[in-house]
RNA sequence: UGCCGGAUCGUCUAAUUGGUAGGACAACAGACUCUGAAUCUGUGUGUCGGGGUUCAAGUCCCUGUCCGGCAACCA
């Protein structure tokens, strides 16, 4: 066997070495050259400290491997660390099972914390500190408003707030109470920690934020020993400082929340890292807010987190993308401050670019037309030479069968074709790829829907291999399996989730769901496979010739294959076809 | 009616900080081709508007317009 690019699975790694990010030198976007001025000035001592921040309160997604992407490669570039950190401040919402598959796919994506994984809890005493030593400064309160007054009290975008009738009680009835809150002396909801700042600043955040609330319930990692729990904003600040983070990057929604991040920082004189905000990665036909990603779960318009068709990093591995394609283009859409939105195709061009480089190639018809070779006798059969990856002549080769009866891709065949189709009709020959070229001379047709449901054929046995001595010319080579050797499979087609460039614009009163893609998901139960890929395990990628590349499903059992379509050829033909508006 | 941020080809993104507006993707055309793939070649009236400074402005100043975010005891 010449083969050597058998299939095994493509989850993992020889290959898939780490692309670090370009050192051309020169910064490649403003962050970079932010960290660089610090450098210069030595604000940092020279020190570059990144960190991953999720809330494991749901699974990641693309949006996230651009964050990812940006700290880790970052760190890499500036030879400095990046830590992982799950900012678990909220029991209600988070969860184990988050925790877990965040880190598995951080790892998949190429990435290593080493041994810097941190949960803002384990800072959860140092936090309580900070809170005492604000109260202690007379900077901090406790309240015992309710919410809906306490928003009230608020003001609005326009209005400066008022004042809570608690903020002027002394240090020590505040420390006490304080101290009370933490026992669970109190129910929620009666009383929160919030900053002393100012109720009539521009900036809402400002206006005296709620540090701590109470909240009794069950911590994943600390259970019940806590029953106050401090908010974002006087968590994430603080736990950089404490980690020695330098460049605590986040997206643009926390720009406004930059000015409580110094607050903190500076009244509580800590390290002081610098905030710095980014815009997060919108992409055409797709939601990115965890709150839709949920929705779409538990309303069950698409199976589970990591279904295919979920822009969920889980989602892309399973539907067969790779950590190089999406490091790719995470390093290809570029970092800025402006909101903007991805063509999908540039993600999915990432892939092809990266797997017709290193996928092996099998034919495959998915939606599988008989042939008949009128002319090849009854019983026999032969094999022929195909070529394993074009682009790697290090893959080799391999043989596929060839028979009297074949399978062809039916949008390969019209009977009564438009002008620019090239492909088989009655009457034309084309070239069967690495075996023969083949003329229509006929077809089958069920006898009450008129369908075609075979083709007869000739073959010249003089194009052995694909190649005609004569040097006629076809117009057309077609990809095919022998129908006695064929392995049959169910193949996946996905589409976008949604139908419409920008889900999120809809009328008033309706929501995103509305402009789901009803033929998102397509599941052929019939393809037939060349044999040579009867052992592929999960995770295994391969391009089928002249439909895309696809990957094995977990779904996937013994005798039978489940291949998902990871993304399609570009396809000129259906350009045309659209083009011309058939 | 407030605060913060943003605006460069269709889309994303560069421009040595005041000195030839470039790249990628898309699109189109062609070459090549045993994948209508890949590859190669070619194709662009793009700096939000109006003023100003300057020999020179995407970059600096003034002014306007448009877009995004902000009023959870979420992150």
């Amino acid at each position: 066997m010449t083969t050597s690019n058998g299939p095994e699975r493509g989850d993992g790694s020889p290959s898939e070495e780490n692309t670090d990010p370009k050192s051309d030198g020169r910064p490649s976007n403003f962050i970079e050259r932010l960290i660089e001025e610090d450098n210069k000035t030595g604000r940092f001592g020279g020190k570059v400290h990144t960190r991953f921040p999720p809330e494991p309160n749901g699974y990641l997604h693309i949006g996230h491997a651009k964050s990812i992407c940006l700290n880790f490669a970052l760190a890499i570039k500036f030879g400095g660390k990046c830590n992982l950190r799950f900012d678990d401040t909220n029991p209600t919402t988070e969860d184990e099972e988050y925790v877990r598959s965040i880190q598995e796919d951080v790892r998949w994506l190429g990435f290593d914390w080493e041994d810097r994984l941190f949960y803002a809890s384990d800072f959860f005493e140092e936090l309580y500190a900070f809170a005492v030593k604000l109260v202690r400064k007379g900077k901090a309160y406790v309240d015992n408003l309710s919410a809906d007054d306490i928003s009230r009290h608020r003001g609005s975008l326009y209005e400066p707030g008022r004042e809570s009738p608690h903020r002027e009680r002394s240090v020590e009835e505040n420390l006490d109470l304080l101290a009370r809150m933490r026992k669970g002396e109190f129910d929620e909801g009666t009383h929160v920690l919030r900053a002393k700042i100012d109720m009539a600043s521009p900036n809402l955040n400002l206006r005296d934020p709620v540090l701590y609330r109470i909240r009794k319930a069950a911590h994943h990692r600390t259970g019940t020993r806590w029953v106050i729990y401090p908010l974002y904003d006087f968590a994430h600040g603080q736990c950089d400082s404490l980690e020695g983070i330098t460049h605590s990057i986040c997206t643009l929604e926390f720009e406004n929340h930059r000015a409580l991040y110094d607050w903190f920082c500076q009244e509580l004189e800590i390290h002081h890292p610098q905030q710095i905000e980014f815009a997060r990665l919108n992409l055409t036909y797709a939601v990115m807010s965890k709150r839709k990603l949920l929705r779409l779960v538990k309303d069950s318009h698409v199976h589970g987190w990591n279904d295919p068709r979920m822009l969920t990093i889980s989602g892309l591995r399973r539907r067969g993308y790779t950590p190089e394609a999406l490091r790719s283009f995470c390093d290809e859409i570029g970092v800025t401050k402006f909101n903007s939105v991805i063509d999908m195709v540039v993600l999915e061009n990432a892939l092809r670019t990266d797997l017709n480089r290193r996928a092996p190639r099998f034919m495959a018809a998915v939606r599988p037309l008989k042939v008949v070779v009128e002319n090849y006798p009854e019983g026999q059969s032969e094999e022929v030479e195909a070529i394993n990856n074009p682009e790697d002549p290090a893959a080799g080769m391999r043989k596929m069968p060839f028979s009297r009866v074949l399978y062809i891709e039916r949008d390969d065949f019209m009977e009564d074709p438009p002008k620019k189709f090239f492909r088989l009709a009655p009457g034309r020959e084309v070239r069967l790829r690495y075996a023969y070229f083949v003329k229509c001379t006929g077809v089958v047709k069920d006898p009450t829907t008129g369908e075609v449901v075979e083709v007869r054929c000739t073959y010249d046995p003089a194009t052995k291999g694909g190649d005609a001595r004569d040097g006629r010319k076809v117009k057309a080579t077609l990809h095919w399996v022998s129908a006695s050797h064929a392995i049959t499979a169910e193949v996946r087609l996905y589409n976008h989730l949604f139908s419409a460039e920008h889900p999120e614009d809809v009328p008033e009163g309706q929501d995103f769901l509305v402009n789901l893609n009803p033929n998102s998901l397509e599941v052929l139960p019939n393809a037939k496979l060349e044999p040579a890929i009867a052992g592929a395990a999960p995770g295994f990628r391969c391009q089928f010739e002249r439909l895309g590349y696809f990957c094995v499903d977990t779904d996937s059992r013994p005798g039978r294959l489940v291949f998902n379509r990871s993304v399609t050829l570009k396809d000129d033909w259906s350009k045309i076809q659209k083009r011309d508006g058939a």
